[in-house]
RNA sequence: AGCGGGGUAGGGUAGCCAGGAGAUCCCGACGGGCUCAUAACCCGUAGACCGAUGGUUCGAAUCCAUCCCCCGCCA
C-alpha cells in the first residue's frame, strides 16, 4: 500500500569550525522553504540537516580553547541549533557525525567496502609539514616550504586506506550522460563531466596522523577521513544498514541534496561512486547554489565582515532575512548582501507592496463597509484580469519551485500583489463609495481575495507574515489547514468575513536607521567652533627629558619637556596611573604650549600633555605623531 | 595551456539555442496622478553605439570568424 508521495531534502552537514554564518543560513533556509513547500503540497517530507564534527582542525582548535574536542563541538552545535530555531527551520532530523548512530553506519560501510575490495590499504605520499600536521599538494608549496607557516616540508609516506574511485569513472560518466537532471545548474554539470573524463584517482579515506574521527574497525590507528565520514550522513540518519531502517526504505534515494558550489564535486562524484559500490540508488538531484559576498567583498573571518543572520533576524525579523535571501538572487548564482540592498528589498516588497496592500484593503473595508466583507455585486472590467494574475502567479509558483527557483516563485506571488495594487488604482473604491456604486463590494472582495491567495502561497517562505495577513483578514479556518491547492482557486474567501484591521504587518525600515551605522561622521556636535577658535590653541611637539613622581600625589608626574631651542618646560601631568617614568623618557608627546601656567601640589606647570581616554577613564594614551619631527614642531 | 560560462541604460537583469516592427523587467533618477493606505500606491519621461572588429543576410543583441576583458573547473 502506498501512502503520500515522499520527499527527502538535505542540506550539507556543516563543519563546526566556527559559528553559523549567512552562507549556512542560506542553504538551510532554501532547504526549509523547499521542505515547507512540499509539505504544503501534501508530500510526506523528510528534511535533514546536521553537523560534521571530526578532523584535525577541530581537535586542534578545541585544544587552543582548553576544551576536549567533544566539549568544543557540543558548544558550536548548540549555536547551530539555536540559529535554526531562530530562523524557524523545520528540519525533521539533525544528524551529528559524533553520534553513535552515525559512527556505526560509517564503520559498517567501511567494512563492506573493504571486504569487497573497493577499499584497500595503501600509502599516501606527500609533502608534509610536521608542525602544522598537514599534507600540501606540490603546487601549493611556497619555494618548497609550508604555505601556512613557511617552514620546510618533508616527503613522507603514510599508511592509508583508499577507495577505488577510479574504478567508477566510466559508470559515473555514463550516469551523468543518462541523467541530465542529476546536477544543476547545468554549468556545474559540464565541469563535473570534464573532471571525471579527465581521470579519477583513488581517494584516501583514512588517516593515522590524528585520532579525532571514527576509528576503522580492526585498524584503530586509522580514522575515517572526511568525505567518507561526512557523506554517509545522508543514509546513516535514515538508519541504513541497521535493523531499524524503515526511514531508509521510505525516503531513500534523496529527492535533492542542496549544497554550496564548493562541494558539488564531492556530492556528484565521490558520493555516487560510494553508493554504486554499495549497490544503492543514487540521489535524484544535486543542486549547487552560489555564494554570498558582503558589500561586494568576499566574506571571511579575517576581513571581519561575516554577517550573522541571527543578528539581522533579531533586528528586522526572520521573515525579512528569509525573504531577502530567497528573493534577491537566482538560486544558482552568487549574490551580494549589503545593508542598503537588504533594506531596499524588504521595504519595497514587504512593507510597500504587500504590507501596504493589506493596510489599505482592511482600512477601506472598515471605512466603506463597516469592516464586513460582502458578496461581489456588479462586476468591473478589471475583475477578470486580477483573478488571472493571481491564479496564473499561483500556478507559476509550483513550476518555479520544481525548478529550484524560489526567487521566481516569490516574483510570481508578487505578480498577484502588484496586480491588486493596480486594481485598486483602476477601480478607485473610494470613488465607488462616494457614488454608492454596486461595484464597491465586488472590488473590496477582490482585494481581500488576492491577499488570501498571497498569504497561502507565502506560507512556505515566511513563517510570520502570512499568519498576520490571515488574522487581519479575519478568516476563521486556520491557515495551517490551507494547502497550495487553496491558492489555485478564486473565490474561497467566505463572503461575510469580519475584517480585523491591526498594526502594519511589516513596518518600513526607516532611512535614519540605515545611515546611522555606516556614516557616523554625519552627526555633528552642537558646540561647533570656528577655525580661529582652534587656532588659539598652540600645540607643539615635545620630547620628554625626564620624569619623576610628585611626592604625595598618586596621579601626578613631574616632567621636563623639550619644546625646541631655548624652550624647556616643566609640566605636571595626571598620568601616573597609566605610564611609568622610565617609559616616558625620550617619548615625543603633544603639548599645549600656550596654556596659562598653573600650580599643582605646589609645583608650577607650564603646559599640558594631550591624551585620549575612554569615557570611564580605565584606559588612557598620550598623543604622539606618525613620524619623527623635531621637538617644538607646531601642530595645526 | 585546455574546457566551460559571461560581457545589454547608474546598478542588477530578460531576450540569444529555433535572426525580423518601438530591446524586457526590477531598483535608482526625474515628472505627473490619486487621497484608501506604512510619504505608501498608480501612470509617464529620460537613460543602452546590446564588449571590439569584420563577415553571412533584404534584415543581427541573436548566426559565423577574430580579438579584448571578467568568472568558473582542472583533487
Amino acid at each position: 500500500m502506498r501512502g503520500r508521495p515522499t520527499y527527502y531534502v538535505t542540506t550539507p552537514i556543516y563543519y563546526v569550525n566556527g559559528p553559523p554564518h549567512i552562507g549556512h543560513a542560506y542553504t538551510t533556509i532554501a532547504a526549509d522553504c523547499l521542505a515547507r513547500f512540499k509539505r504544503h503540497q501534501g508530500y510526506d517530507v523528510h528534511f535533514l540537516t546536521g553537523t560534521d564534527e571530526h578532523g584535525q582542525k577541530i581537535a586542534r582548535f578545541a585544544q587552543t580553547q582548553g576544551q576536549t574536542p567533544q566539549e568544543y563541538v557540543d558548544g558550536i552545535v548548540a549555536a547551530f541549533k539555536g540559529m535554526w530555531q531562530q530562523l524557524e527551520i523545520s528540519y525533521d532530523d539533525f544528524i551529528r557525525t559524533t553520534e553513535p548512530r552515525h559512527k556505526t553506519v560509517v564503520q559498517e560501510v567501511f567494512q563492506r567496502l573493504l571486504a569487497q575490495d573497493d577499499i584497500y590499504l595503501g600509502h599516501y605520499d606527500g609533502w608534509y609539514c610536521t608542525p602544522c600536521e598537514s599534507f600540501w599538494p606540490e603546487g601549493q608549496l611556497l619555494e618548497g616550504n609550508c604555505p601556512d607557516c613557511q617552514r620546510p616540508v618533508e616527503w613522507v609516506r603514510e599508511e592509508s586506506y583508499f577507495f577505488r574511485l577510479s574504478k567508477y569513472q566510466d559508470r559515473l560518466l555514463n550516469f551523468f550522460q543518462g541523467h541530465p537532471e542529476f546536477l544543476e545548474p547545468q554549468s556545474r554539470r559540464h565541469e563535473m563531466m570534464n573532471f571525471i573524463a579527465g581521470g579519477l584517482e583513488d581517494l584516501c579515506v583514512s588517516r593515522t596522523t590524528f585520532s579525532w574521527g571514527i576509528p576503522v574497525l580492526g585498524s584503530p590507528e586509522h580514522v575515517v577521513y572526511v568525505w567518507l565520514d561526512a557523506l554517509i550522513n545522508y543514509i546513516s540518519a535514515l538508519g541504513a544498514f541497521t535493523e531499524n531502517d524503515e526511514l531508509y526504505r521510505k525516503y531513500w534515494p534523496a529527492d535533492i541534496h542542496l549544497v554550496g558550489k564548493e562541494i558539488v564535486r564531492f556530492h556528484t562524484v565521490i558520493w555516487p561512486a560510494v553508493l554504486m559500490a554499495l549497490d544503492l540508488p543514487l540521489p535524484k538531484r544535486v543542486f549547487g547554489h552560489g555564494w554570498w559576498t558582503v558589500e561586494g567583498e568576499k566574506m571571511s573571518k579575517s576581513r571581519g565582515n561575516v554577517v550573522d543572520p541571527g543578528e539581522l533576524a533579531g533586528e528586522y525579523g526572520v521573515d525579512a532575512v528569509r525573504y531577502f535571501l530567497l528573493r534577491e538572487v537566482p538560486f544558482g548564482s552568487d549574490g551580494d548582501y549589503s545593508r542598503s540592498a537588504f533594506v531596499a528589498r524588504v521595504n519595497s516588497d514587504l512593507a510597500n507592496d504587500l504590507g501596504n496592500l493589506l493596510s489599505r484593503t482592511t482600512a477601506m473595508i472598515n471605512k466603506f463597509q463597516g469592516g464586513k466583507l460582502q458578496a461581489p455585486q456588479e462586476s468591473t472590467e478589471y475583475d477578470a484580469w486580477l483573478q488571472e494574475e493571481c491564479i496564473e502567479g499561483a500556478r507559476a509558483v509550483k513550476t518555479a519551485m520544481d525548478n529550484l527557483a524560489p526567487h521566481q516563485a516569490l516574483e510570481q506571488i508578487w505578480r498577484g500583489v502588484n496586480a491588486a495594487n493596480k486594481y485598486i488604482e483602476n477601480t478607485a473604491p473610494w470613488a465607488l463609495s462616494r457614488e454608492g456604486s454596486e461595484k464597491l463590494p465586488t472590488v473590496l472582495y477582490h482585494m481581500a481575495e488576492s491577499l488570501r491567495i498571497a498569504a497561502v502561497l507565502l506560507v512556505p517562505f515566511l513563517p510570520n507574515l502570512p499568519g498576520k495577513i490571515w488574522q487581519q483578514l479575519g478568516i476563521e479556518s486556520p491557515l495551517e489547514s490551507q494547502t497550495y491547492e487553496d491558492a489555485l482557486s478564486w473565490g474561497l474567501l467566505p463572503v461575510d468575513t469580519q475584517i480585523q484591521r491591526g498594526e502594519p504587518i511589516f513596518p518600513r525600515i526607516e532611512e535614519e536607521e540605515l545611515v546611522e551605522k555606516p556614516v557616523k561622521t554625519a552627526r555633528l556636535p552642537e558646540n561647533l567652533i570656528a577655525i580661529d577658535d582652534f587656532a588659539k590653541v598652540e600645540l607643539r611637539l615635545g620630547k620628554v627629558i625626564s620624569a619623576e613622581k610628585v611626592q604625595g600625589a598618586d596621579k601626578l608626574l613631574l616632567l621636563q619637556v623639550d619644546l625646541g631651542p631655548d624652550d624647556q618646560r616643566q609640566i605636571v601631568a595626571g598620568i601616573a596611573k597609566y605610564y611609568r617614568c622610565e617609559e616616558l623618557v625620550g617619548k615625543t608627546v603633544v603639548v599645549v604650549a600656550n596654556l596659562k601656567p598653573a600650580t599643582l601640589r605646589g609645583i608650577r606647570s607650564e603646559g599640558m600633555l594631550i591624551a585620549a581616554s575612554t569615557d570611564n577613564k580605565k584606559q588612557l594614551a598620550l598623543l604622539s605623531v606618525d613620524g619623527s619631527l623635531p621637538a617644538g614642531s607646531r601642530i595645526s
